[in-house]
DNA sequence: CGTGCCGTTGACAGGCGTCAAGTACAGTGG
DNA sequence: CCACTGTACTTGACGCCTGTCAACGGCACG
């Protein structure tokens, strides 16, 4: 799925700077695209980090709508709950290797979970705003631009996601997500390459877009 | 400002707790109602529990408008950043009274932080959820039930925030936020009792809502 | 009683969701 | 090599929800 990308384009960071000193790391659990990590209700003693892929944590509502509230990448750690059960779900995107941590045999209270703690909570903050205040096409542009940024700032680089995912993560509905692109494209900002490539012509104005 | 309560009437729990054994905290600082806390860009390197009164976190957007991410009361840390400056700003709502520990002075990374951290992340998931997926008439609803909630459970409370500050906390503008209590009460969910006055009738049918 | 602020209600328009049809593309099998 | 199929994505038509603009009502205060 998202194997196939031509060397010259930029992707998710999946390499993981070495560790100083962080024991009791699981082997590499490997899912496949679609494969639950965790779900709702379940026990939440597992803290993990993405290897390589990418995983949608997410909530399906009684309305029959999915919110994902945040993608995470390479180096990325989730799973992270105030409380003892998971109150969301997790899938792997695309093959997608994890490591984790079990809280039982570790103290929860370390610099790395503490800082991946508020730095999950500023993602969520940063994505509040963008759904909270910013029309369809301004969420797609500051969404392009996050996973620009997410790629090492690359200009060109390819989706891991679909559509659907993209939607559910902006709450936004496929059409419009797909109109949205294509009004980016007709303004010049954004070229599409395929279905998943994107290539960002006018950074400076996608940027100016979301202010 | 919400000092004229009735005292039959549940107010946002301002009894804290005593403590065990967390040393170094300030002694409490009032503010009073609209007064800045802290302000997008200053360093933060402090971080706050509420003592009394309320407080709201927001962000000023280009387009003028204003998103609130989140509403403390007593006994609520807030001011936790992933980075050495806030990117947020606080404000008091009403006559406030909060205490603060120096981030130089203490190691953050205490089990007492910790889990606040996970709380505020955990709320602003809840909260991404929300106005992501509910329609006007459902935010309010979810909004007034945790009200509810963080007064005690009790069916009869005080709004301590103008509407304006609800309707930038649930994305909504101040007319919408009145229609749909409005509509509420003619459904006969709620009671309105002046212009902050709350009572939740029909408490079951207001959780239908927001499932 | 006038003034100002806050909240409510109404009329209207626009953006986005919904429903539906059309296109592109990969995989499969003949 | 090509037809067939299914999935993902795009595009179009239309309606509703909510934002915008405006007027009105209630209440505190001077």
């Amino acid at each position: 799925m998202n194997t196939s990308i031509s060397a010259s384009w930029g992707r998710h960071i999946n390499v993981i700077p070495p560790q100083s000193g962080e024991p009791a790391l699981a082997p590499i659990s490997s899912f496949v695209d679609g494969q639950c990590i965790y779900s709702c209700g379940e026990r939440a003693d597992q803290v993990y980090r993405v290897e390589f892929g990418a995983v949608r944590v997410y909530r399906l509502l009684a309305n029959g709508r999915r919110q994902i509230l945040a993608f995470h990448f390479g180096g990325d750690w989730f799973g992270l709950q105030s409380r003892d059960r998971h109150s969301l779900n997790a899938e792997a995107i695309g093959v997608t290797g994890v490591r984790y941590i079990n809280l039982q045999e570790e103290p929860l209270c370390r610099p790395a979970l503490f800082s991946a703690a508020l730095e999950n909570f500023s993602a969520a903050q940063e994505h509040q705003l963008v759904i909270g205040r910013q029309s369809a096409i301004e969420r797609v542009a500051a969404f392009l631009l996050e996973m620009s940024e997410r790629s090492g700032y690359s200009r060109r680089f390819e989706l891991s996601m679909s559509r659907v995912d993209v939607a559910d993560y902006l709450a936004l509905t496929i059409e419009t997500v797909s109109r949205s692109l294509t009004k980016l494209k007709h303004r010049g900002f954004i070229e599409l390459h395929g279905a998943r490539g994107i290539e960002l012509v006018g950074y400076r104005s996608l940027q100016n877009l979301c202010l």
